[in-house]
DNA sequence: ATTTATGTACCTATCCATAGGTAGATTCGG
DNA sequence: CCGAATCTACCTATGGATAGGTACATAAAT
């Protein structure tokens, strides 16, 4: 593993815990037996930190979802699969997602991270779209895709900040199965 | 106006949009015209800030839920009342609840922060389960809360940071429809 | 093959602004 | 007068960021 790796594995667990702010030059340095000016040697500034977390972020998770997929799945199935994905991000870093809290702060951070944040959100509502049973007009397909998103978003928070990963299963046990349903 | 009620304005102004971390003394009595100092006097701490700024924020959520409801309504005119005491935290403020932005930062917030927002969605979740039908039982309502309460706090953030307001309109409709409906 | 150049990854040292926080003097309304 | 509110004047720690330098590996030129 790079020193470039290993520096944004430092970031990432900071910035799923803190936000955005929470991530400093010098804790970053500390984690990783430096000095802080060899962070800035990696990352000039730190909206570049930024952008590369939350776009390394992004990449994994769509990978994610595709290992995971199969072009014969029916929409249940990539509906469980969306669900596995975000469960494992909860469950394998014990944090939240990390476009879920930056995007909350969405208001306090640099243009450009703030753009990647929604560069993956639409991508997030696009897969979901996709994964939504045909018989569904395209208007239907936006306002579910938007409830499973918001959701899954809204479980993890609320998951973490209770302490209670269950809850994050028991909440998205029920979008995806309502979604299924009443479709 | 008290100065006090002033400064928590300012401070749950600046919390709401970038996090507990996007809050400073010196900005705070930069927006109040008086120097840092006279903010500690208010304040000792920043967590006394915190807390008190959570309590407010609390507070007022549940006096608007009680102001907006009536021992006759029903359970669909509860959850609606629900919904609208988010919006207009979203709609008049032009941001997303305080609760879950602190929330998404629980693990790097001060403690006694920390249990503030806990007690918060407790709140929340046994509010939203007394206004579900009687007919269901207590796990369902439980399971039902943590839906509609997860939602809304996902609906918020998703809607603030794709800047597109609506979208908590399309998400929160569906919530609700689907504990009315299914239920 | 050896010099010359370029690039990588760090270092020390420092900059200036901001962070939270404190002590003690001063102002001002009841 | 008294106490609430604000001030001046600090402190220590940390924030992001920069300048200039070192050691070493790799690459290009002669």
């Amino acid at each position: 593993m790079t020193t470039t790796d290993k520096l944004m594995d430092a970031a990432e667990f900071r910035m799923r815990r803190g936000g955005y702010n929470a991530v400093s030059f010098r804790d970053l340095a500390s984690d990783m037996g430096i000095k802080s000016s060899s962070v800035h040697y990696h990352y000039p500034r730190k909206e570049d930190l930024g952008v590369a977390l939350v776009e390394r972020y992004s990449q994994r998770f769509f990978e994610a979802l595709n290992a995971r997929s199969d072009p014969s799945d029916t929409s249940s199935q990539r509906l469980q699969t969306f669900r596995a994905v975000y469960r494992s991000a909860l469950n394998d870093d014990g944090a939240i997602c990390l476009c879920g809290l930056l995007g909350a702060e969405i208001d306090c951070l640099p243009d450009i991270v703030a753009q990647c944040i929604q560069t993956f959100f639409l991508a997030n509502l696009d897969w979901i779209k996709n994964a939504l049973p045909d018989h569904l007009t395209d208007a239907q397909k936006d306002a579910n895709a938007a409830v499973i998103l918001a959701g899954h978003q809204g479980a993890m928070m609320l998951a973490t900040s209770m302490k209670d990963t269950a809850l994050f299963d028991t909440i998205t046990a029920q979008l995806i199965s309502a979604e299924s349903a009443v479709n």
